[in-house]
DNA sequence: CTTGACATTGAACAGATGTTCTGCTATTAT
DNA sequence: ATAATAGCAGAACATCTGTTCAATGTCAAG
């Protein structure tokens, strides 16, 4: 029992006055009434507006509050609002003579100068991000993983790796840790650098203990180096 | 010929005020009334909380629009509010061969594809941001920089280096781009791999162009590598 | 004490704003 | 064709809301 297609213009205006209240509330700072839609989205009354409001609330993208002056709230944003941060705590150094040491798993001292702050966007959204931490590389001892002193390391702890995976391991014969893509070749275990100047090493499975895969390198460069 | 101190009670009620602004928006997404105000900072008459938002507007801490229902922005929050992102664009890629191309100065397709996402508090505080850009790093070719291949480089624009700054310098002489440590010494360049196993090496200034200033190399491991 | 600037109150007014109602038009199912 | 429903316009109304004003209180300096 339809009269009309519901998505002419209905779509369309729907639309213009999510993007309305997306620009207003950027422009101004609060969002806008009811007759500052109507000039924003070209809608010729204050009925209409309202009558495409009382939908779009029932479609869960805004909220409104009765009877209040600019009462609403955006959602569900058209434009989807990039801009999430994760916090990931710097629990540590991580360099070549020792193992990783992650102190009281899941539990960090929340201070801001230990926090690395990185856009969510940025991270596989696959991931549960919740348990991931990152180290601060101490030393050349990564360079043929490309990744120098100073830089930020975020992991993903994880006893088990795939292939093709870069992982910081640790050496139980050389008590080593190191940073290398990950192949497991019918028994042994390949590690390959990043860097294909170097070769790769192959060690027993039985001598690898994987300690976390790595996400993401950043390098905050000072304007000090060499 | 002043009467009372200045910061008695006044600090007190300003400071209640911006709590409330910053609280009440927190809490429904659009700025409190006059009489919200009132209410949230225990403020008995609507005069009183007008009378200090003119006082807030003119030390800078507010804006108001006239007449306007909720016309208050906040402009210099009390709570500096951690969590600050900031977009970057990326406008193209950098490789040995070629120089780098940064198409329409100041102006890039918006896109949310071609941006980066960089939390403010991994940014130098001083510089200014609005002219980073970001490049994405093409070829083994900065593997002396301890670049890899699909890795961002953001560099801020500048033509002029500083001894030890990280930069991408435009070689005329060979008709490459490369990423080094810089340094001016009497008279000809010492470009600076950061990698140490590598050499420097040493070009007269005349063919050393520097393109930018690298800021920041973020590498995202994808699973693929090697 | 007097003065003057700041602080406060309460009320009133004008305009902004959300809401509703009536009526009209266009589109589609039957 | 006809009815039913969605889309639309304009006006009217009640209330929300910013603003102003007159009166009073408070406090410190002269």
């Amino acid at each position: 029992m339809m009269a009309r297609k519901k998505s002419t213009q209905l779509h369309d205006k729907q639309k213009r006055i999510l993007e309305a209240l997306d620009e207003f509330q950027d422009r101004y700072g609060y969002p806008p009434s009811i007759r500052e839609i109507a000039e924003f989205a070209q809608i010729s009354s204050t009925s209409m507006v309202d009558y495409y409001l009382r939908r779009l609330e029932e479609l869960g993208y805004i909220e409104r509050d009765g009877g209040v002056s600019r009462g609403i709230r955006v959602v569900k944003s058209l434009s989807q609002k990039v801009g999430e941060l994760f916090h990931i705590p710097v629990v540590g150094y991580i360099q070549a003579g020792e193992p990783i040491n992650i102190p009281q798993e899941g539990f960090y001292p929340f201070d801001a100068e230990t926090m690395v702050e990185v856009a969510t966007s940025l991270l596989p959204s696959h991931e549960r991000k919740s348990r991931l931490y990152a180290l601060e590389v101490k030393g050349d001892s990564m360079i043929d993983a490309m990744v120098n002193d100073g830089d930020i390391v975020i992991l993903q702890p994880t006893q088990v790796a795939n292939n093709g995976e870069m992982v910081a391991v640790w050496l139980t014969d050389e008590e080593a840790t190191t940073l290398k893509y990950y192949y497991r070749e019918n028994g042994t275990i390949r590690l390959q650098p990043a860097n294909p100047n170097y070769e790769p090493i192959r060690k027993d499975e039985s001598v690898v203990q994987v300690q976390g895969k790595v996400i993401m390198v950043i390098r905050q460069v000072g304007g000090t180096g060499a």
